[in-house]
DNA sequence: CTTCAAACGGACTCGCGGTCCAGTTGATTT
DNA sequence: AAATCAACTGGACCGCGAGTCCGTTTGAAG
């Protein structure tokens, strides 16, 4: 087992997700914040940060995951429409609401994380796979097994950030609009009623 | 009226044009091609390479466009089901289809151009609002007029390079199986038959 | 043949992610 | 309380790649 992390250690970590928190959010662009930025935020030297987070793309899931973890308790074993006792076409549907409203609340840094051009896509990031698969997990049974996948795929790709921003923008839809509009060609896909 | 481009500048763009399609096709990851690979592959000097195209981006897309321009024309006037002629429904699946099995054959510079983190993302390149305006345009009148260019950017969703690749790898889906997968789909959103 | 705007090329700058390592510090042992 | 030392720290440093600069060359026009 682990030893238990160093008093400084854990200082620095909170430190620094702090500072990262707040510059993703702040920052017009949050593209441009550097890592510089954030050790220079979080008083920390460089050397402290990537020792704590390994690269940017680590720093930045790691913000994202303490953000989400709300959410994924509310999933693994809260109450419905999230919870597990929900029925697999509703929770699908809240669930992928959920998702929209999450990014939409937090999508600066959503869109850091989903358009870093590492060289692994977004489709293969830790919590794209898990929404992925709970999202095929409730899908089979509901459609053609063969297909639970791909409409996951499907569904989930409503949520893409670039997307959503873009409807907000060009279209002028608030975003209670969005998710209406969202859950109506979920609906359509799943087939009515 | 411009004059016209000298001829050593012309047989450069040339030059240059052959090498980048070349490269960004051949490297196993085209992500990792960078200019100076490019200009030193068409015998050309950096500075004559970006004075002709801008940046990265507008050699890419200037790549791109020389191998789409058939498929371009075959759309604005071509004969059937491509060509203007063609019923709306019938004319959107099929471009549709003829979308990705574009991106399918030209998938290194595809996902170069759409996963290239850039200001802008993906949604507002050239071709992509071309293909979202005619989209719209053809959905006008088939779904509620509000909802038009939403239908238009969830119809295209499923063409992205990322989500294509990923469903041929994971699902061990040939191009064909994939394509009929996406028509189907497609189909459910436009309603069937 | 002369002229010169256009084009050329490659050395150079700049910014950023990531590494390195000499010095520091907090837990543990005696 | 002191000694010990692995873990931790910070910031100088490195490598790389996009984009710029500018002294030199060249093609076309007269």
């Amino acid at each position: 087992m682990t030893v238990r992390e160093r008093a400084d250690a854990a200082r620095n970590r909170q430190a620094i997700l702090a500072a990262a928190s707040t510059l993703f959010d702040t920052a017009e662009d949050p593209l441009t914040v550097t890592m510089d930025d954030v050790a220079a935020a979080a008083g920390v030297g460089k050397g402290t940060l990537f020792r704590r987070f390994g690269d940017r793309t680590g720093l930045l899931r790691a913000v994202f995951d303490t953000r989400i973890a709300g959410l994924m308790a509310a999933i693994v074993d809260g109450p419905p429409p999230l919870g597990p006792v929900t029925p697999a076409r509703e929770r699908l549907l809240a669930l992928l609401d959920a998702t929209v409203e999450f990014k939409l609340d937090n999508r600066k840094i959503t869109r850091v994380l989903e358009q870093t051009s590492e060289r692994a896509s977004f489709l293969e990031s830790p919590n794209y796979l898990l929404a992925h698969a709970l999202f095929t997990d409730l899908l089979t049974g509901m459609v053609i097994p063969d297909r639970a996948a791909w409409t996951a795929h499907a569904l989930l790709s409503f949520a893409r950030i670039d997307l959503l921003e873009n409807l907000i923008i060009t279209q002028l839809w608030t975003e209670t609009r969005l998710r209406k509009e969202i859950q109506d060609m979920a609906g359509r896909i799943l087939g009515h009623k």
